[in-house]
RNA sequence: GGGCAGUUAGUUCAAUGGUAGAACGUCUGUUUUACACACAGAAGGUUGUAGGUCCGAUUCCUACACUGCCCACCA
């Protein structure tokens, strides 16, 4: 075996990949040997909008290490890939790609829109998997899945009708957060504040009976078009005649009373508080206790709606608040206003305003979920890593809020709800709260059913051709269902019996809320069993200046460009040299460098080993023939420090700590063994009682040495592999090679 | 506003109740039977600030500052 003196990894690592692809072994059911242990891990679906970033790469290459170890070790291992259908975000990008074409959605209707997002899934939805490719990443891509596949969609639409049997499914209209650019309703989770000036304006409310004046400070003046009463805390001595009494709303001219409520702070502004119950949650709260009419003033696009009254009506908000301020300064009703620095809503996806908004939305309800999670993580049959993470789940966890899980989006899985025509449904908000309550199930105003198939009949009129909802489920709803929806479920597979519950899952810090816990009680309420044992958050990468890296701010590094540049297998060292428990990684590409280099030392390694067996015949293969009489104290040492080092790697990543599992590895490969073990031997080579075992010591440790470092570097350990078979060693490929003994 | 981390060599990070280590970078030397992507060696740190416990603290405690993150309906 002729080896340059340097390795080169574009030489490399298509032909090693393809030579894995060509094994089948990714595919647990091809593996060789009777394999009682599994082990299996789901990967996190990428977005179809999205490429490959450095948070993918390492979140893969962690994935991928523990499968090949296990795989080396004789496990059935399953790696499951796939893609998220990703709801929200994948819309808005079609739609972006649209505009430039100087389209809408809308211009082109439901039906036209989601042929193109189908298109669009065609043509990048295999982008970033093969992107993964190159990174080394081999899960079983026999078993890809995507989250809109025909039974996927099966299982989402089963598992709403599941949740809707045991009534914690409700229709409630609800201030939400609604954007008025993708016109629709978005979760707390979607949404991002941003530090903004603005001002806060003090305006007089003038008493109904002339007696004076009630001032209240805001944000919005805009929307005291829809105000409902003025609140001030029942404690305020300052206001507390005036509670009961009413207030005449300028610009309005409307007669809203002066309540009193305790979610009220005394020490803001002038401790009296305007209640817009159509379009802020705290105000619609206030407006439950108090039965207050809620008014919508501002529509589904951000534009006053003639309820906002003649002059505003047609307005965007925001022209609406000038108007608004003019009209109160003609009036003299405005006191003063300040400047106010202020945390604004904002979409996460697309970065307009949030307008929070009363809309009729479907809702789950989190009581017995919530606690069926919290018990799951308190008993550890899913452990968080690091153990700090199990704190912030269990807090979000205690101060939930049902879950929206409609959307009006056109990209998603609709709901399995169909409406009777001919009967419109009068809802109303505080009847069927009530009812809930008391447990009756039934909503009688509501003039839908929960169906899988479309009713032949609508039992409702007995009449009509029933439609189906044109809402979508949050994304985050189907995504819960990933780990055995993707096995099967609802069907009893096999896969589902031998695969589930998982073993680990690796996953940004990010969706711990969003994905990983809605994993955990999904998984619970519909298989019993929490979806993996381990979760592990895994660090965040950074910029090196500590900053967030995101393709907006510039700031991110493509990692094909280091694989490019280094190679995959210094990327993957790189990107795990730096992973030591912390929580973020100020990004260093020091550290591929050191990555390169140690491709290097190891190639080199290799090309000295073969050159002592060139004296030999093939019985250098068999270890056994190592003499123990003749070991020498370098011999024994280099040995013992072997034992240790697969000792110690073995624990480190039993505890999924790959960056110290490298370390060792590496200081074994590069110190003890190289600059130490292969410089002594030269000498014990020149005499002739040790110069077989010291050939065979070398070879023992030198691919032993390569199986261990498979796992973290594939494409340079498989080569060299394929080279030591080429010498004659009795092999595989390395990648389905038993692990050191 | 509440909570969680971090702050150590030029840079990215380790470690430890007893005078701080690695990688990369820098400097000097070396082509010695794999590797100059190497080897041998060197320089470089009053371990964020101020207190406290201790014979002794970078390590434990308390404040403070800065950085990052999570949570929260303050108009």
């Amino acid at each position: 075996m002729k080896l340059n003196t340097a390795y080169n990894p574009k030489d490399v690592e298509e032909r090693i990949y393809k030579l894995w692809e060509k094994s089948g072994c990714f595919n647990p059911d091809k593996l060789p040997g009777k394999r009682t242990k599994k082990f299996s891990v789901m990967m996190a679906p990428p977005n179809i909008t999205g490429s490959l970033h450095l948070g993918h790469a390492l979140e893969n290459t962690m994935i991928d290490i523990l499968i090949r170890m296990k795989r080396m070790q004789g496990f059935k291992t399953l790696w499951l890939p796939g893609i998220d259908h990703a709801g929200i975000a994948a819309q808005n990008v079609v739609e972006k790609s649209l505009r430039k074409e100087g389209l809408r959605r809308q211009d082109l209707g439901r039906e036209k829109f989601t042929e193109k997002m189908w298109a669009w899934k065609e043509k990048y939805g295999h982008i970033i998997l093969g992107q993964l490719k190159k990174i080394g990443a081999l899960p079983d891509w026999s078993r890809t899945r995507f989250t809109l596949d025909h039974d996927y969609a099966k299982a989402v639409q089963e598992a709403f009708i599941h949740y809707h049997k045991k009534g914690w499914i409700y229709r409630g209209e609800r201030v939400i957060n609604w954007c008025p650019r993708c016109e629709t309703g978005i979760s707390d989770l979607e949404i991002e504040y941003r530090e903004e000036k603005g001002k806060l304006y003090h305006i007089k409310y003038p008493l109904a009976d002339k007696s004076g004046f009630i001032t209240v400070a805001t944000t919005r003046p805009e929307t005291m078009l829809g105000d409902a009463a003025v609140a001030v805390n029942p404690k305020d001595g300052r206001y507390k005649h005036l509670v009961g009494k009413f207030v005449a709303l300028p610009i309005q001219n409307r007669r809203i009373p002066v309540i009193a409520d305790r979610g009220v702070d005394m020490d803001f502004g002038t401790g009296a508080v305007k209640v817009t119950p159509a379009h802020d949650v705290a105000d619609f709260e206030m407006s439950l206790r108090h039965n207050l009419p809620k008014i919508k003033i501002i529509d589904e696009k951000g534009i006053m709606a003639n309820t906002a009254g003649p002059i505003c009506e047609g307005l965007k908000a925001i022209e609406c608040r000038e108007k608004v301020v003019a009209e109160l300064q003609k009036f003299e009703l405005l006191e003063k206003t300040e400047d106010y620095v202020h945390n604004v809503a904002f979409c996460e996806r697309c970065s307009a305003k949030i307008e929070p908004r009363l809309s009729k939305q479907w809702f789950l309800k989190m009581a017995k979920l919530s606690e069926s999670a919290i018990k799951t993580i308190k008993s550890k049959e899913t452990a968080l890593h690091p153990k700090k993470w199990e704190k912030m789940a269990l807090n979000w966890l205690k101060n939930i809020r049902d879950w929206n899980i409609s959307r009006q989006l056109w990209w998603g899985h609709q709901l399995p709800v169909w409406f009777c025509k001919n009967q419109t449904g009068v809802f109303n908000f505080q009847f069927s709260i009530s009812k809930q309550k008391k447990g009756k199930n039934k909503i009688k105003d509501d003039n839908f059913i929960v169906s899988l198939e479309k009713p032949k009949e609508c039992p409702i009129c007995k009449n009509c051709e029933m439609e189906q909802s044109v809402d979508v489920l949050d994304t985050w709803f189907s995504s819960a269902l990933w780990p055995f929806a993707t096995l099967g479920w609802p069907q009893k597979t096999a896969d589902l019996k031998t695969y589930y519950p998982t073993d680990y899952i690796a996953s940004a810090r990010e969706i711990l809320n969003l994905w990983i816990i809605r994993m955990i009680f999904s998984g619970k309420e519909f298989t019993g069993k929490s979806p993996f044992k381990t979760a592990h958050i895994h660090a965040t990468i950074l910029t090196k200046e500590g900053k967030r890296m995101s393709k907006s701010l510039g700031t991110g590094i493509d990692p094909l460009l280091l694989i490019d540049k280094y190679g995959a297998d210094a990327t993957r060292f790189g990107l795990i040299y730096q992973n030591l428990g912390n929580q973020d990684i100020r990004f260093a590409e020091d550290a591929m460098i050191t990555g390169k280099k140690f491709c290097n030392k190891i190639w080199n390694a290799t090309r000295f080993v073969l050159l002592q067996t060139e004296n030999f015949q093939f019985s250098i293969f068999n270890f056994k023939t190592i003499s123990k009489l003749k070991l020498s104290k370098y011999d024994k040492k280099i040995l013992n420090d072997f034992k240790k080092t697969k000792k110690e790697i073995e624990k480190q990543l039993e505890k999924y700590e790959f960056g110290k599992a490298l370390r060792k590895l590496y200081d074994f490969f590069w110190h003890d063994f190289c600059d130490v073990y292969i410089e002594k031997s030269k000498q014990q080579s020149a005499n002739p009682k040790l110069a077989k075992n010291t050939a065979q010591i070398l070879f023992y440790i030198l691919t032993n040495s390569i199986k261990m470092l498979h796992p973290f570097l594939p494409f340079i350990t498989e080569e060299i592999w394929g080279g030591l078979k080429s010498e004659g060693l009795q092999t595989d490929a390395l990648i389905i090679e038993s692990w050191p003994k």
